[in-house]
DNA sequence: ACCTGAACACCGTTCAAGT
DNA sequence: ACCTGAACACCGTTCAAGT
């Protein structure tokens, strides 16, 4: 029944995906697994490392390949996929600027400028379409329809 | 001694540039302002509010003109000046993407989209080298000396 | 190694009541 | 209109102790 280091990550997105990162806390994601809060702090020394662990989860199946439109988009779609994936794969991000995977592989594929470039407009874009969609969900705002084409424009403005 | 609402953002920005947007409670600007924390809920709905409004005063002095270039240049200067200023100015405008001030008058000045990736951009680059320059601080990270060359390098790849 | 139980120092927000 | 005082339902983290 011992949990694993994995586990408490997997318990952490389970709690993520269900209630977003709010409320996303310590204590859920204890109870989600069955545990003591304090139990976490076997596993994980703080709450901003377990994020840390999750934004690499979240975008540990994007392949960068030879096309850096296609990365973006594949990068776009994992952050997507979990609910407010793009705030906590930013924030992990923004953490370490200049040496994550995907900067890399795509610094090797471009420039390091372009890299960079591309990987924060990819955040910022994918961080204002998931905040605009829950909003939206939520009835506080009018869908926009556009957000996907906005994306694809603004990618190929950097591209040019 | 009656507070006013400007009195509350004003407080609440003097907590956040001396303390960082982690210790920028409610019951600190509270007490920052020497009132108790429900006082504050007479001039503001909520915390998220409240925080709108800081970004907005935050951004208040930056002029667009005719040069998108030096307009992203004021804004990052804006949001540098204040400790946590991109975060909080960049959360609160993926909100309202689409409808605030700078966005529209970049959008005059250019085209729609390339003010949007402009501004996303913006954001992104200078919310990671505010929290890059904290983390250095600190003493976490070693010092990029190139940021604002970084910076500067990305819009030309943008506006070319 | 993995976890419990209890504690510490906090949060945002509400609401009746005061002036 | 502006604020107090008290309460409610939470936080992240630490630490001695159990198995």
């Amino acid at each position: 029944m011992a949990n694993t280091r994995d586990d408490v990550v997997s318990g952490a997105l389970r709690v993520l995906d269900a209630f977003g990162l709010e409320f996303c806390s310590m204590r859920r994601v204890a109870s989600e697994l069955g545990v003591q809060p304090s139990a976490l702090y076997h596993h994980v020394p703080d709450k901003q490392t377990l994020l840390a662990l999750m934004a690499d989860r979240i975008v540990a199946g994007v392949e960068v390949g030879d096309d850096p439109a296609k990365a973006a988009h594949a990068l776009r779609e994992a952050m997507l996929a979990v609910r407010d994936g793009a705030d906590v794969v930013a924030t992990a991000s923004a953490f370490r600027l200049g040496d994550s995977r995907i900067e890399n592989e795509l610094a090797e594929l471009t420039t390091p400028d372009l890299a960079r470039t591309l990987l924060l407009y990819v955040f910022g874009h994918t961080q204002a379409t998931q905040m605009h969609r829950q909003a939206a969900q939520i009835g506080i705002l009018a869908e926009d329809p556009d957000l996907d084409a906005s994306f694809a424009r603004g990618l190929d403005l950097i591209l040019r």
